[in-house]
DNA sequence: TCAATAGTGTCTTTCAGACAGTATATA
DNA sequence: TATATACTGTCTGAAAGACACTATTGA
């Protein structure tokens, strides 16, 4: 029987039987690394795209502004526990980012999910000495907040600690802690090639929006104008298409109501 | 001081200064997961995708196929040392990517350098359980290997425990190990849609190549036939947009010989 | 009735699919 | 000279950019 706080040689493992291995191999002790989510939550307001950042009360970065993020539940693996006491594993990656999103919007579950909140791993950042406390892999996701869902977040001018910062005008590149910096540009490129060939750009409207709301999304994520008619094309081909449907009422301005429509989910 | 073995609370932290608190914050131990890179080795032989997977010799899966993989260094990062010791961070992620690549098709940094193998992450897996014996999380990377390397491989027909498999035909989804059917799932649509706007059909041809081995390229990936006119229009623009040139020498084969061209890779 | 926004139609270019056809090497 | 493969050209339709134009509302 080898010693469990050593690791278990090619030969130690050959004559056990599957049970006995686990049981051998959960004694062991290898360094591993902390592991986090890191959360890029967007939102557009007034053809801007915007993003959440909360400044850091602590050290490392004491006072500089940051990604939300936490670390993922992993349960009792890598840790000494008494032998008769069972293992658990944890909560799942996607289920970590989205506890995560629900604690920093302070959004509940039942919200976030009403109202088609948008969750998406984007990349894996796991550079040695990113983290000055020690070696940490962060697991960057993104998520899409529709505008009207802005107001319930826990985060505004009177909030010093957690505010929606414009990516284009307000965002300090420099002195974000961390690589944040990197997720951030990271991000943004993601989701302005995603916005071209998948659906994200509904999750970023009210559930029924206008032409113009929509071409607003698809203006601010990729940072340039489109042709109010070129675009109206396009819609009409989503609309002849099946994406989206027309919806009751009208969208009331100054001027001439618009029609709104709504996303048909595909089920 | 708080006692070391347990959490510094907000508190603990307030009055230190960052140097204290991260030697404080070092003496402390969570929970952390194992983390692993996971290897999608493709090759493209004859209109035919390949992946390289290896039989698991040990428990779990014993037996099974599997696609190769390792853990990340991670230095002494979250293990009890003496203080005097120096803290240690280990290898990048990337870095770990390209070391496991290296060692799994015995192929050197060198050689894999020179012939621009390309490396790339795909995705994080991270479901609890997705290891039985103990919380991993396993970072995926696809790496694509140009033909005329697969001999240097240490993998054919003669070894029994590492091989190409074609994805199309010879690899069983439902045995495959752990989550990799999963990965192999995912890295096949990357591909697929990273082909039409990237230039990661030129990592799957050789340093020179034709027409019609770049169509078998497509044709593979896509799992679809290209018309050989509308195929050669495309590529006679990338030649006019400066994407490729034209190479000295032809390819020789039975019949009339074909003009061979290479990648201008972006300086 | 006028300002402002909603909404339509047309011309042009680019590019993909379908497919007919020409050119040139070897056997 | 036959045939296999390399390579070119044409017709069509889908979709985007540029831009002129009409429709409908509130003030």
């Amino acid at each position: 029987m080898p010693d469990p706080a050593r690791k278990l040689t090619h030969e130690d493992a050959q004559g056990m039987g599957e049970a006995e291995f686990l049981q051998a191999y959960s004694q062991q002790r290898y360094p591993r690394p902390s592991v986090t989510v890191d959360m890029l939550i967007f939102t557009v307001i007034d053809t801007d795209l915007k993003v959440l950042l909360i400044k850091r009360g602590g050290h490392p970065f004491q006072g500089s502004w940051c990604m939300p993020g936490g670390f993922v539940d992993v349960g009792n693996s890598g840790i000494d526990i008494a032998p008769d006491v069972a293992r658990t594993q944890g909560e799942d990656l996607g289920v970590a980012a989205f506890r995560e999103l629900g604690e920093e919007t302070n959004l509940d579950a039942e919200l976030l999910e009403k109202h088609n909140v948008h969750l998406e791993q984007l990349y894996t950042f796991g550079k040695a000495n990113r983290d000055p406390r020690t070696r940490v892999i962060g697991i960057a996701y993104y998520a899409l907040v529709p505008p009207n869902l802005v107001p319930l977040v826990r985060a505004g001018d009177d909030a010093d600690d957690a505010r929606w910062f414009s990516v284009e005008t307000e965002v300090d590149l420099d002195t974000l802690g961390f690589d944040h910096a990197d997720i951030l540009k990271m991000g943004v490129e993601r989701i302005r090639g995603k916005i071209d060939y998948s659906s994200i750009a509904f999750s970023l409207v009210p559930q029924t929006f206008t032409v113009v709301e929509l071409r607003a999304v698809y203006e601010a994520i990729k940072g340039r104008s489109y042709d109010s008619g070129n675009f109206r094309r396009r819609f009409r081909r989503m609309l002849t298409d099946g994406i989206i449907e027309q919806a009751p009422g009208k969208r009331q301005t100054t001027t001439k109501p618009a029609k709104v429509y709504r996303f048909k989910r595909p089920s």
